[in-house]
DNA sequence: TCTAGGCTAGGACAATCGTCCGACTCCATC
DNA sequence: GATGGAGTCGGACGATTGTCCTAGCCTAGA
């Protein structure tokens, strides 16, 4: 249908916008801009700037999911699954670089605003949560795998926040690198061994200079 | 003079609401509600907005320097230190729970605005990645200083994002000591055996029950 | 050919924004 | 008491926002 095509578009350039500018800071104008139809067509299509929040977020929980899927399937091992998502980092180091994780900028904005598709917008945290959860204990880690889960989605998290803020894309290798390290401590199981690859190698190996500013 | 407690007034209710509600959304009319004077009064303490977000910024800068500043003096080691600036997660906690950490949504925020105090506010990032990388330094840790800095900073963020996203005050509490123990094991130098505190202790010790979502 | 309805353009709307101004109240100084 | 500047007030301004309406386009089906 045409309907879907211009709603479709609408979607894939709210989201895009979203993440680069902010919610609040994207008007129905850079939006019409982008798709080139009419700011007062978009009543047509949505009622409300907030039906384009929900539909964008659902458009993202939807590809998070599939993404997730296909990790499922193609990774052989749950470690590997797990080193997927890792490697997103570096996969979207450029996007990362410049407007940070598109995750955690929209929901701390939404909070900021007390916007009522805050739970909506924590659904795709959740959604990383719980697949991570279910990796890290078929690896073996039932007890603490929401901790594991949680403690991978924070580094991520503050991984992006940090390559943003210093637009430094060495960081992001050099972070990533060091939580493969983590993972594969945690995958062997090596208790008394398990580090996180930084404290450990660091000082014997790599220079350690200034990371650019 | 009457004129520095205004201009002071405005500028701590500014950092407030900035922090709580965000830049963008936070207009000249909160601020004056919360001041008390009319919207109209503002012009004679600040040309435009952005000066208020200049002078937040400043006021920001000064007062983490001078917390710098007290770490520097009342911590014996550089390891107690350290410690310190980990162990404001836990100080600030209730308001992290709910609006995240100042530094790094502001700086998320401003970055989506391409707004020009970006680096301004950068700075304030940088006061606290040069004072950790000192303290690295001191701690015999010379080659990867900067390296170490800028992990725990990503840490301490991630902490931040997610404790506001779940609104969950426990994993704060959780990582905040795998932090410590990250850290004892940096300031050993005991390389071989240098973990995070989680790979290693967790399955053995915590019940690593599902955080509250 | 005519009609119905999906879809769109363009503009009106009230509200709110940051900005700016003129008039006012103080109060210290002479 | 008169003067002048610091500080404040209330409102006006143009711009922009999200929302909403109406007239018209285009196409499929009778």
């Amino acid at each position: 249908m045409s309907d879907q095509t211009t709603r479709d578009h609408i979607i894939e350039a709210a989201d895009r916008l979203f993440y680069r500018q902010g919610y609040e800071h994207t008007s129905f104008s850079d939006i019409a801009d982008v798709v080139q139809i009419s700011r007062g067509n978009f009543y047509y299509h949505f009622k409300t700037k907030d039906e384009i929040l929900d539909a964008v977020i659902n458009a993202r929980l939807a590809s998070t999911q599939k993404l997730l899927d296909e990790w499922e399937i193609e990774g052989k091992d749950p470690a590997e699954r797990i080193r997927s998502f890792i490697h997103i980092l570096i996969g979207n180091r450029t996007d990362i670089k410049r407007y940070g994780c598109p995750l955690g900028t929209l929901t701390a904005e939404l909070a900021k605003l007390s916007h009522p598709a805050q739970g909506e917008a924590n659904k795709l945290f959740t959604l990383f949560r719980t697949w991570l959860r279910r990796q890290f204990m078929r690896l073996g880690r039932k007890a603490d795998a929401d901790t594991l889960a949680m403690h991978l989605l924070a580094r991520s998290q503050g991984v992006a926040t940090l390559a943003a803020a210093f637009h430094d894309e060495k960081f992001i290798r050099q972070e990533v690198k060091q939580m493969d390290a983590w993972l594969d401590s945690v995958a062997d199981g090596t208790a008394s061994s398990a580090n996180d690859g930084r404290a450990t190698n660091a000082p014997t190996k790599r220079s350690g200079k200034p990371l650019g500013g």
